[in-house]
RNA sequence: GCGCCCUUAGCUCAACUGGAUAGAGCACCUGCCUUCUAAGCAGGGGGCUGCAGGUUCGAGUCCUGCAGGGCGCACCA
């Protein structure tokens, strides 16, 4: 059970096959010219390019081979060599009616994946630059969930670097440390008081050792000492992180976004040592400047690559240290076949590093893949990396209230809300407001630079979240209807006329649309599919009587094909962490 | 200086990895709520895909050069 344009491709490529011709030249995809035909093959022409023959015969060729096979209404060569392909309303209405879990396939693949994407430091307000992370790595999680994959979505916060030693150091300095190692965990009032005291004083830390060298030195020293866990560093340290990785945890539910793992740079920390003995003895890393480095560099390279450092010249590990010393961990307790780091695209070369000195040292061979799965800046609309008015970055948990804000005065303004009670009326809210989010972020490609415009992550129209809640919630109320009226159609046939078509040779796309995002980690692709779906939905909602259908045969098979589209909207929403309210 | 990325409609973005007539949303214009939710539908205008060459049956996509923008280049993450 694939799509129907992958079920064409296995047809297509046997007659390719059949003629000594490669059997991936058979591909077979939706026409881009819906005019022509629903399906298209483009394979002949690179075949006759290979065979040096004329593409057009080549092309005949595969079409007397597929013209006894009668799943094809339509069989014709276009233009240099283009095949087009229909199907019959009969094949289409028998791959419908058995379609079974949207038509994915699932994997064979039963090692683990490692998704790396949240990287938040710890102590630190969650803003809204770790918006993509979150939710991109999410959504691929989700999908790749979906498809059969098993992995493990690492957090990996920033928690074992100079800007602890900045943050502890400030509590020492002002003699204040007691008010973290005094504060109890159980008093949420207590915790919630300490994370405002980080928000504050983090920021004041940070800016006052970027103008005073002292004050940075001391920071450094600091940090060395904690990670040495010499006291009383390390109790401050412990007692900050637990309260930071509660809000971070709660930040991160509010988001719907989840993680299998917590774990943070300082976890690993035990793991660093034997690595550097181990890449010392095996003389890749040596000392210059002071410092443990190993080389990275590569023949064939045409930059030049800085060796990632493994220490400090004062002993310190940095983020390459403890990413290096992560590696070794998750091979040891996952055996992963990939490790996926959804991060900032501005970290390629850091990655490029590690994943080089992962590989020379022999940490990791080639049976894993080892991706750095990119994403753009985020830029303000004035194209610069994004600022508040006031200079700060926007908190996320600010950017979602506004969303939900914004979700309930466009509520009130429907006539259906008044007969919401409260708890329901927040849900619906809530529901939208972190769709908008989602798929406004979600709808672009993950490599490019995109644009922040509160405006647009929290706009209810068009080619939206809401737009694709709103076109799942009309067909559910409609087939709520129709089993009020005791209507029934999960048995019924399907009827393929001019009007359903389109929508149903939509539903066999799915998996196509699946596979695509999978193999780029970028969930836009899937985006692009259920915005299609919607659309389609929406276009045969108004043009088509459901309900009101008087032939009874008719009505029972487009409350089927509703219903069908209905599973598979909900579902690919959910596979981007977006969430179907009851009605809206 | 070296290297990576980007430039598509007025704006924000797509384009199934080289395919046919480059598609959506916003904004603008015209219709449609006494039939299933108007957060909607039907339709319209709007493009030398930054510029110039090249590769080939075929280029927004690949190669070269140029212009403009962003980012990264040893002890921050």
């Amino acid at each position: 059970m694939t799509s129907i344009a992958q079920n064409l491709s296995e047809l297509v490529g046997s007659a390719f096959a059949a003629q000594d011709l490669p059997r991936e030249l058979g591909q077979v995809r939706v026409s881009d010219r819906p005019d022509l035909a629903q399906f298209q093959c483009n394979g002949a022409m690179a075949a006759a390019k290979q065979a040096k023959k004329n593409p057009r015969e080549v092309a005949q060729a595969i079409v007397d081979a597929l013209s006894s096979n009668d799943i094809f209404s339509k069989i014709e060569i276009a233009g240099p060599g283009f095949i087009n392909l229909n199907i019959t309303d009969e094949y289409l209405q028998d791959y419908l009616t058995n379609l079974e879990n949207f038509g994915v396939e699932p994997t064979d693949e039963d090692r683990k994946i490692i998704l790396d994407y949240g990287g938040p430091n710890i102590a630190k307000a969650m803003h809204v630059g770790h918006l993509r992370a979150a939710i991109i790595g999410d959504a691929v999680r989700r999908i790749m969930n979906f498809k059969g994959y098993k992995t493990l979505g690492d957090v990996h916060m920033g928690d074992w670097g100079t800007h602890m030693g900045m943050l502890i150091g400030d509590y020492i300095r002002e003699d204040e440390q007691n008010i973290v190692l005094n504060a109890d965990m159980n008093d949420s009032n207590a915790v919630q008081k300490l994370m405002d005291d980080f928000a504050v004083r983090y920021p004041k830390a940070s800016g006052a050792a970027k103008e005073n060298p002292e004050l940075m030195q001391e920071a450094r020293d600091i940090t060395v000492k904690l990670q040495d866990k010499a006291e009383p560093y390390y109790s401050i340290w412990q007692k900050i992180r637990s309260i930071s990785v509660e809000g971070m945890k709660k930040t991160y539910a509010h988001l719907g976004v989840e993680f299998d793992l917590w774990k943070g740079e300082a976890d690993v920390h035990d793991y660093i040592a034997p690595m550097v003995d181990d890449l010392k003895a095996k003389k890749l890393a040596y000392t210059s400047e002071g410092a443990c480095v190993i080389d990275v560099t590569d023949d064939q390279d045409k930059k030049e690559i800085p060796p990632l450092i493994l220490k400090k010249s004062d002993g310190g590990v940095m983020y390459g240290t403890t990413d290096c010393a992560t590696i070794v961990e998750r091979m040891k307790l996952y055996s992963p076949a990939k490790m996926i780091y959804i991060v900032d695209q501005r970290q390629s070369l850091h990655f490029q590093q590690v994943f080089r000195a992962v590989r020379k040292a022999d940490i990791v061979n080639d049976n894993v893949e080892l991706t750095h799965a990119g994403f753009g800046t985020m830029n303000g609309t004035d194209g610069k990396p994004f600022k508040t008015r006031e200079g700060g970055v926007m908190r996320l948990e600010d950017l979602i209230a506004m969303a939900i804000d914004k979700a309930t005065v466009r509520l009130n303004e429907a006539n259906l809300a008044t007969d919401m009670d409260d708890a329901e009326r927040t849900d619906v809210a809530y529901k939208v407001a972190i769709a908008a989010i989602k798929f406004a972020d979600l709808q672009n490609q993950r490599q490019s630079d995109y644009i922040f415009d509160l405006d647009r992550l929290t706009s209810f129209e068009g080619k939206t979240g809401p737009y694709l809640l709103y076109q799942t919630v009309r067909i559910k109320s409609l087939l709520k209807k129709a089993e009020a009226q005791n209507i029934k159609f999960e048995n019924a046939a399907l009827i393929i006329q001019e009007e359903d078509r389109n929508l149903a040779l939509l539903l066999g796309e799915f998996s196509d649309a699946l596979n695509l995002s999978i193999q780029n980690y970028a969930p836009h692709y899937l985006c692009e599919y259920i915005h299609k779906l919607a659309q389609s939905f929406s276009s045969f909602y108004g043009n088509c009587h459901i309900l009101s259908e008087e032939n009874e045969d008719l009505r029972s098979s487009r409350l089927l094909l509703c219903h069908k589209t209905a599973n598979q909207l909900e579902k690919a929403l959910e596979l981007l962490g977006i969430f179907v309210p009851i009605r809206m």
